[in-house]
DNA sequence: TTGGATATACGAAAATGTTCGTATATATTT
DNA sequence: AAATATATACGAACATTTTCGTATATCCAA
């Protein structure tokens, strides 16, 4: 199911949300928007760029003079890997343990609670089929 | 409401769950246990835990030569704290992404999702108190 | 009482992640 | 065309985390 096994760094998954939501990007860009949370060198970003490339998690188009990146890595997969890898190092892999205390402690909005509500009673029918 | 603000790294961590099933260790205890999973060498534990000691993550017991360590933080409040983070992190803050993929990918069982279900309907019913 | 097992202390190597300076090439402006 | 701005490449300093070797003390069994 999950296709990538890289684990992203912290700062390396910070590019990959802007990557996620901006599309893909030149350094320049990508390091204007860390600039706006935090100070940090355009060579820095470059380099990150550079190492994630290596790595696998980004792609980059070198035709013109300035490279534009791509996110190669998908956001909901990356976000599994790293959820799996969270539970079973905080939660020791009990996931019901996480939600309930995600949902006591960040209080989502009656519409959010509805949503999640919906797919409990989903996975309440479907029960047995999948594992 | 979280009182501890010092980050465990991944292997203080595991420690940390150690000592919090286990209650107050030993060295050789925590290491055997450990050992169950990765090979690690003694004195690589003794050293976590001398560093934990230091950081207040454990307390120890130093009156016979064998020392005893317990845990100083809360499990709660650390998961809480890791939780806060990996929110911020990884899913930028939007818990109730974070509770749909973790639903949908580790199927609780039906218990489990009914202690959920009844945590929304009570959260539903304080609505618009907190935040 | 002596040798082996087991304990802590601690420095420092090894591994990993982050940051940046400098060299160099290519545009752009005056 | 020369000066200035902007791009990449890349080594290396720094920081943090992890691992372990070695010195030393204490306990216990032969």
């Amino acid at each position: 199911m999950n296709k990538y096994k890289i684990k992203p760094t912290e700062s390396e998954l910070e590019i990959l949300q802007i990557l996620w939501t901006m599309g893909p990007s030149t350094v320049r860009e990508v390091n204007n928007i860390l600039k706006r949370s935090k100070d940090v060198g355009y060579t820095t970003t470059l380099k990150l760029l550079q190492i994630m490339n290596e790595k696998g998690l980004v792609d980059r188009e070198t035709n013109s003079r300035t490279h534009i990146y791509t996110a190669e890595v998908n956001r909901e997969d990356t976000q599994n890997l790293l959820l799996n890898r969270f539970l079973e190092n905080t939660f020791s892999g009990s996931a019901s343990k996480l939600i309930m205390q995600a949902l006591g402690n960040h209080h989502p909005s009656s519409s959010e609670l509805k949503e999640i509500k919906e797919l409990i009673e989903k996975l309440e029918n479907n029960n047995g089929d999948t594992e």
